[in-house]
RNA sequence: GGGAGUGUGCCCGAGCUGGCCAAAGGGAUCAGACUGUAAAUCUGACGGCGUAUGCCUACGGUGGUUCGAAUCCACCCGCUCCCA
């Protein structure tokens, strides 16, 4: 496998960009450097947890730093947390940590690399993926011991999520100062040369520095991406909060979602999920310069090809433009099949999931979102008898084509 | 181990001298208006049920008192703090 000839400037810009810290520029410099003397491809650490397999985009983001790493040459090694998650977390407190069955890790493994694979290079030279069970499960408690006496209590309440909680009276198990030296440890037995994260992990991640120069070992170069900030403008993006866009969501979905974001998140999404250049980056985020509808679209224009390619991108988009700014029926709808003999509205809208419960339906059509082939319902109590091939449109953006079903 | 608090609907948070409580208020969400499926704003909805002055489910759990309990009692569980 051959190293980028880039220069070692442009190596950095790339790696730099969109980047929280790095721990430190310096040091990172001097690796690249050593690793083209030495023609030594870097190994690029990055830990995940087997119990979350629906990436999105605020996973991408680290994930595509670490694309970038590989495109330059760079060894990808992934390590997948299955020891915390077979063994749990006692703690209760965190109930994103259910004890896991190795087969369950194992099938949510294989789900994210699936997944992972639409933006991580993952053939075999620049792709390796290690269970840190590997050499955690075997460390005597004399082991632990000599782990934990390389850490003091005052350092780990630096630890920011430590000391908030530790103040604000949340408790904080004893085991949880194990696992930033359970990270730290796998970094010493990988040997790892660069370490990516969120900002969440930055404490973890340099206690890895310190337990590799302990361990005799070059620290690792810890590299911190920003967490991104989910479609809500407030919290970081997450499944549960229901404010992400999922890497396998439809194109469609994936552009709408962009859409209906905030404004002053785009130029964010931008140096974060693209390649755009920063200048125009600038541009295109300056509403003088451009329109901001234009900018996001040209911003879901580029996340969707990234997935699913160009011509998809651009089909999302003029898909957009014809259902929302034309007010056109989209070109494909789910079919939502209705008995011949005909069925209630409010029932058909519960079955066609754009209601959870036949309350909201009805208080949906009360409020005016429903319509047929464009006439609004409005009565409560009507029954539908299909023909085929109308327009259920419920709210602004749920379509679906009735499709009568004889039974 | 001892003592003091606390546990409410998706979240925060009132209520806790028993009925007027499906439970104030805020946030989130959804819908409508306005728009660029942005923001801001305004309006409305916001446990379920064949449409209800009705029934069911719900105020940490289990029992109890009562015509009636989120509200009182007992025990239990969780969490926090103070002392040891």
């Amino acid at each position: 496998m051959a190293l980028s000839d880039k220069n070692l400037a442009e190596q950095l810009a790339i790696l730099a960009r969109g980047t929280e810290a790095i721990y430190t520029e310096a040091d990172l410099a001097e690796r690249l450097k050593a690793a083209a003397e030495q023609n030594r491809p870097m190994r690029v650490k990055l830990g995940m947890d087997p119990t979350a397999p629906d990436i999105h985009l605020g996973h991408s983001v680290v994930l595509r730093k670490m694309r970038q790493f590989q495109d330059l040459g760079h060894k990808a090694v992934l390590i997948i947390g299955d020891y915390t998650a077979r063994v749990g977390d006692p703690s209760g407190e965190n109930k994103t940590r259910p004890v896991l069955t190795p087969e369950e890790i194992e099938a949510n493994a294989a789900t994210y690399f699936e997944q992972a694979g639409k933006i991580l290079d993952t053939s075999p030279e620049k792709f390796e993926v290690r269970n840190n069970s590997e050499w955690l499960k075997d460390l005597s408690f004399a082991d632990v011991l000599k782990l934990a006496g390389q850490m003091t209590v005052a350092r780990m309440m630096e630890r920011d999520t430590f000391e908030q909680r530790y103040k604000a009276g949340v408790p904080i198990g004893v085991h949880e100062f194990l696992y930033p030296l359970m990270q730290g440890h796998d970094s010493v037995c990988i040997e790892a040369d660069v370490e990516l994260g969120g900002t969440d992990q930055t404490f973890n991640n340099l206690v890895g520095r310190q337990l590799q120069a302990n361990a005799g070992q070059q620290s690792q170069i810890v590299l911190i991406m920003p967490i991104l900030v989910g479609l809500d403008g407030v919290e970081k993006m997450s499944k549960s909060k229901g404010n992400y866009v999922g890497i396998t969501d439809e194109p469609n979905d994936m552009f709408g979602k962009i859409m209906s974001m905030p404004d002053d998140l785009m130029s964010n999404y931008f140096t974060l999920l693209t390649s755009t250049p920063p200048d125009e980056v600038a541009t295109l985020c300056d509403s003088e310069q451009t329109h901001p509808r234009q900018a996001k679209a040209q911003l879901g224009r580029l996340v969707v090809a990234q997935y699913y390619g160009d011509p998809a991108g651009a089909a999302a988009a003029a898909e957009f433009d014809r259902v929302f700014s034309e007010r056109q029926k989209p070109t494909d709808m789910p079919d939502i099949p209705v008995p011949a003999g005909g069925m209630k509205l409010v029932d058909l809208i519960v079955s066609a999931g754009f209601a959870k419960s036949k309350g909201e339906a009805r208080r949906l059509i009360t409020q005016n979102a429903v319509s047929i082939d464009d006439a609004k319902i409005t009565d409560v109590d009507a029954d539908i008898t299909p023909k085929g091939g109308e327009v259920l449109k419920v709210g602004k953006r749920r379509f679906g084509r009735l499709v009568a079903n004889d039974e």
